[in-house]
DNA sequence: CTGTTAGCGCGTTCAG
DNA sequence: CTGAACGCGCTAACAG
């Protein structure tokens, strides 16, 4: 069923009908008559989207990669609000979302390729993710969300070291104890428990060091691994940008009152969920080395924290401080201290960018975030 | 930079290169790496995917369509799980995820007429949603979930009904005031409070009849709208499927308790949320005819009855009984009487379905619930 | 307002 | 294993 077969049908030519469908108004009214009536007796659908886009030279598609799983994208609450806000604007300009299917295997640069979309919007991934310099190649316009940042990509994400700072501050006051609840360092996703090292330093043999999870089967689970989780955790190490700069944004809060970057536990989850964040927690919260201040990079974990905590008959902030990071709407009932930004305007923002359509404040804007200080840390 | 212009920098005809990048093993290694020089060199970034698909006649693309605006894909918990399942299937099968832009607008048709997929899926839309009758004019292999349920379209959903009688005879058990906390009755999505009234009914009134919300501007509200509210709710005049499945099971359950449709109070949420929810089963519990038995569709429903109950000072299941729907995670510690379904499974089985790779059930099996009994209800 | 021409970039023929 | 022709289905650009 082509246009040619519509066209002959209609008794016009194949021009006649294409206006008729793209450019209703070009058309005579009797024309465009026998042509719907022609399409419908031989039930044609309508022009070919593929036939029309590679004559058109697009698509109306604008493709989301993330450095993830593909079911990422609705399991993971982040994420899920990063892209409400991508879908919005979609749908503001009759685009559609494509996400492309990333599985974290090999073949996930072919499928970048060959996804037909007019540009990319790019959610957190990792600096030697090689998906990223298969969109670089395509030469489409492409936006990255977080990491990593490229002079050839646009880039929105909002200054997590400042804000890890602030965080930092507030939770580690007072604290002897601290330690940071974070997100992957690399895209092995290694889960652990170790203390911080800096960026120079060699192998530090730390007792309570353990793996609590493994990588998913499907990761490359590379050397660096196992050997990081002895040799303490460097900040500069990790290759999500994200988690370097929130670390790197604690450790100078910690510096700050006085303290060295050594003294400080860090968890690792391989994951962004509460139920893994209470393990992980459990461990820090517990043993010779217990801690008594916790800042956790996203709201789940501290709620897997907070859970944790109850569990172990700690009280909040008299035993332990904690705080999240996004104010979701768990945030406020559990009186979580956290990082309030706005993952949906960012991802407005990101797909606005990648689209051509900025809005006035889209290119110079700092992205805005705060800090909302509520009961679960000490200071007024 | 076309394939042309790689072969002549490599020295090869334009099929080497187009064998290079689709079936490797088909031509020399020599060939193969200069192809891939010459491509290097040129900043060639791979074969066209538009110009790809339209020779292959496959596009690698699932369409999903919401009879809903995009961002519900990643705002409404159902949807999103549901699509978390569509996402596992596309992801092993290498396919990407296309959310064609849906916004309550007549330009919906040309919008799904003009994505470039392979099949569709289709998340719950009205049986009057004209996009229906563009997703079957495509040809294109398609399967809907939850309804409309029709004779050329493929179908995935529980016995809403039957579930939702179990429900009710749950819920209803002692009740004198039973109530239905409903989803929308149709595309306009006008929230009311009223009675129930037979399906032969004329206008009923009824006092205790108001509006709480209007419908979303870019929503045709049509004159059955504030008619329908005075006249009392009739599932047979739904025309959402899965609404009227299970405003009809909820009848025939306390129908089986010897009661009649027109004692039961229904209030129509506009959208999926705890908040409105709240809103809306203050009024349901307050007043002349306060309600002791509340069935809500959703777990989310239910929570936001269970806040607004908590307002008032009502005791579960003391001063009222609840029911929610879906067992989501925040059922088991609310203590929610619930019906239990995967819609991640089902949202599997629809890409599967439509993708033409069907798991051994898939085809006949019937989809599971179960209903899970807590204490939010009162029989043991 | 309608028709003609000339491809968009690639991959399936089928010879060689 | 490689090359030449043809067309997938449509539409920009121009006449007429």
């Amino acid at each position: 069923m082509t246009m040619a077969e519509v066209a002959r049908a209609a008794g016009v030519s194949v021009m006649t009908v294409s206006y008729a469908y793209g450019q209703p108004g070009r058309v005579s009214d009797e024309a465009r008559a026998r042509v719907r009536e022609a399409a419908e007796r031989l039930g044609y659908p309508g022009p070919h989207p593929g036939a029309r886009s590679l004559r058109r030279g697009r698509t109306g598609n604008l493709g989301v990669v993330l450095g993830e799983h593909l079911t990422y994208a609705f399991d993971d609450p982040q994420a899920s609000r990063f892209l409400a806000g991508v879908a919005q604007v979609c749908a503001d300009h009759g685009m559609a979302l494509t996400l492309v299917p990333v599985t974290g295997g090999p073949s996930d640069v072919d499928r970048v390729t060959a996804a037909a979309v007019d540009a990319f919007v790019v959610w957190t991934t990792a600096d030697d993710d090689p998906v990223i310099d298969a969109i670089a190649a395509t030469g489409l316009p492409a936006t990255v969300h977080g990491g990593p940042r490229r002079d050839d990509l646009a880039f929105v994400a909002v200054d997590d070291r400042a804000a890890a700072r602030a965080a930092g501050i507030e939770v580690f006051a007072g604290a002897r104890h601290p330690a940071v609840l974070s997100f992957p360092l690399d895209r092995a996703r290694i889960s652990s428990v170790s203390f911080g090292a800096p960026s120079n330093a060699g192998v530090t043999a730390h007792s309570g060091t353990s793996n609590v999870g493994v990588a998913p089967s499907d990761t490359v689970t590379t050397e660096a691994g196992p050997a990081r989780a002895t040799a303490g955790i460097d900040p500069e190490a990790s290759t999500f940008r994200v988690t370097r700069q929130r670390l790197r944004g604690f450790r100078d809060a910690w510096a700050e009152a006085g303290g060295d970057w050594s003294q400080v536990r860090v968890a690792v989850c391989s994951t962004n969920s509460a139920r893994e964040a209470e393990a992980l927690a459990a461990e820090l919260l517990t043993g010779p080395h217990a801690c008594d201040a916790v800042a956790a990079m996203s709201d789940e974990l501290a709620l897997g924290t907070l859970r944790a905590a109850a569990r172990l008959g700690l009280s909040v902030p008299g035993d332990l401080t904690l705080s999240g990071w996004d104010d979701t709407d768990a945030a406020a009932p559990a009186g979580l201290t956290t990082i309030a930004q706005s993952l949906r305007d960012q991802g407005a923002r990101c797909a606005r960018t990648a689209l051509g359509h900025p809005a006035p404040g889209d290119r110079d804007t700092e992205v805005a975030w705060r800090l909302v200080r509520r009961v679960s840390t000490r200071r007024p």
